[in-house]
DNA sequence: AATAAGAATGATATGTTGTATCATGCGCTC
DNA sequence: GAGCGCATGATACAACATATCATTCTTATT
């Protein structure tokens, strides 16, 4: 991502913000910046060391979470839930219809991709979850796989 | 989940302990046990505290996640991910074909199936994440649902 | 039965992830 | 510029998990 991608997308964010009455600080933007240029997710404690070593001053891990939590709420960044890591969501450029993200990570780099589940694969599984005697909710899926890069250089 | 029940179950393990070489000691029975009897799944704290409870004996949390690795080694629990807790393996019993398990999770009762997904969703599953560049690995799914009980008695 | 080897468990410490709470600082409105 | 509310700092602690070394229990061998 090059400077003028990263500057439209905060810029979006702080659009997406001033709609609901938020104020995305400085803080909260470095951090979001944070995620936006990190190849990976990163935890809370991550982004706490990234920050210290980008701002010459320090961000305590518990702000860390506050602002994740901010951020989660206005739909800027997940949480990946099997890694305990962070990203930014990867739709805040475009329109950023937070429907519920589902995220492909890989085992080997641990780069996560964020994709739309067609409504038909959803269908399916709503149906047979149904015939067991539950109802399907909104589920974030985290599907474990291999990008291509790695799987490329596999042995 | 009755005696009888309870007691064919453990002899199946058992066997399959048997089979890979390794043994079921008393404490790992009982580990297992508590999670067999379980309504929902047990964090490894939860675990020992239970543990403590049925056997004026404790067991520390440190042994209680050395069993539980154990156990998942040999296919006779399993971790939810998103909750950070154990539950047996809902497939002892009957042949044991482990496959990668998924689960429905009850976001009010906590409670958690295991089930089967059929082939042709997981096949979808694997080309639609063939499409964006990723290989899609075996994939433990950890829907977040509601049970029809909980559904029920929903306000 | 004695012994040695390996497996299982105990004990202790520490690392990682996350929340609770109270104090301080900052930015806005009046 | 006084007061209010939101944002952040600071500190403590809870929950989840691993590392490591010591001890005990099993089992095989003699």
């Amino acid at each position: 991502m090059n400077k003028q991608q990263l500057s439209r997308i905060i810029s979006k964010a702080k659009d997406i913000c001033a709609r609901s009455g938020a104020r995305l600080t400085e803080k909260r933007k470095r951090v979001l910046e944070l995620l936006l240029l990190s190849d990976t997710p990163l935890s809370a404690y991550e982004l706490s060391d990234a920050y210290g070593r980008v701002s010459e001053e320090s961000m305590p891990a518990m702000s860390v979470y506050r602002i994740l939590k901010f951020l989660e709420e206005e739909h800027l960044v997940h949480k990946l839930n099997s890694a305990n890591k962070y990203v930014a969501c990867a739709q805040i450029a475009r329109g950023h219809a937070h429907q519920i993200p589902q995220f492909l990570i890989c085992g080997k780099c641990q780069s996560a991709k964020e994709i739309a589940i067609p409504k038909s694969i959803v269908d399916d599984l709503g149906k047979l979850v149904g015939q067991v005697g539950y109802t399907l909710m909104n589920s974030q899926l985290e599907l474990q796989c291999l990008c291509d890069n790695c799987s490329m250089s596999a042995s």
